[in-house]
DNA sequence: CTATATGCAAAACGTTTGCATCCCT
DNA sequence: AGGGATGCAAACGTTTTGCATATAG
């Protein structure tokens, strides 16, 4: 999605609830989803540092509110792929789309798989439940960790 | 495995380090496998708590501590089931599990599928990689909720 | 104008660490 | 004895909160 996209979504989102359009919300919700860094699944650090740039008056505060509304709006969703830190990325409404993290450099690959989706529903059906949600992370040794995506940890 | 069993094999462990067996890293050990709480899935604050009842001397940094050490010796691993705490799980040598979390309640049921495992080698192959890990979640809504198992986000 | 949002600093939270003391080996 | 372990409290990094001020609607 593009940022422009995404922030006529939030304006949308926060009009409906009463809420303001603020020009950090717009700022950050830009900075988000401005794929050109191509930090696909920031912290709130990498995001914070990201918006600082452009805008030095930012406080953590802001961005960790503004991320809040981000995921209540669904144009985000937090994802938690190493033990460490909680990484936010762009959410794609309606696709599901698991992740492998690299051994080697920590970078952060997304795919999707139907046939592994049905037998998750398969799983927990047998366990009597009905699948609401799922998080899978594979972590994979490269035979050649690709070098544009070798960035330790960066996502 | 038997509380007992699990204390020797840390005794072992230790041992070969030339690490001390102390009074507190039995009870914590003890505890931890004492499957009779049937929290199997406890949080640090959890075990801390638990161990008070037997020992109210032992402090957090020894359980923090002794946390360490099982898993470091492969008698405890930790996983992340919600977003929130940390949660720890005895160790079964030589055995991939998963999770399923009830929405309802919080219960945390387990379940092992080969299928699953090796279509999740398959994608990794497929990005390019060897598969060294995974973490999979699955979340629930219940048909029924065990009612042996409904309490409220006690693992 | 009024209600909401901001930025700051303080608080909260889970976890780690430094250190004097204790206690296995 | 002596090196590791403990318990406490302080330090830590991350996230939340309280409050006075600023600002969108």
């Amino acid at each position: 999605m593009q940022p422009t996209e995404a922030v006529d979504k939030l304006v949308t989102w926060l009009a409906r609830r009463g809420l303001k359009v603020t020009r950090q919300r717009r700022l950050i919700t830009e900075v988000f989803f401005d794929q050109i860094h191509r930090e696909t699944h920031p912290t709130v650090e990498d995001l914070y540092l990201r918006v600082r740039e452009q805008d030095p008056g930012v406080g953590h505060a802001t961005v960790y509110r503004t991320l809040r509304l981000l995921v209540e709006s669904g144009l985000a969703s937090p994802s938690r792929l190493g033990d460490d830190q909680v990484r936010y990325e762009p959410e794609i409404p309606g696709s599901h789309h698991d992740h492998l993290v690299c051994a080697e450099c920590g970078a952060i690959l997304e795919f999707e798989d139907d046939r592994i989706e049905e037998l998750q529903e398969a799983a927990a059906r047998r366990l009597g439940f009905k699948l609401v949600d799922h998080r899978m992370v594979l972590y994979g040794q490269p035979e050649q960790c690709p070098p544009d995506l070798c960035r330790r940890g960066q996502g």
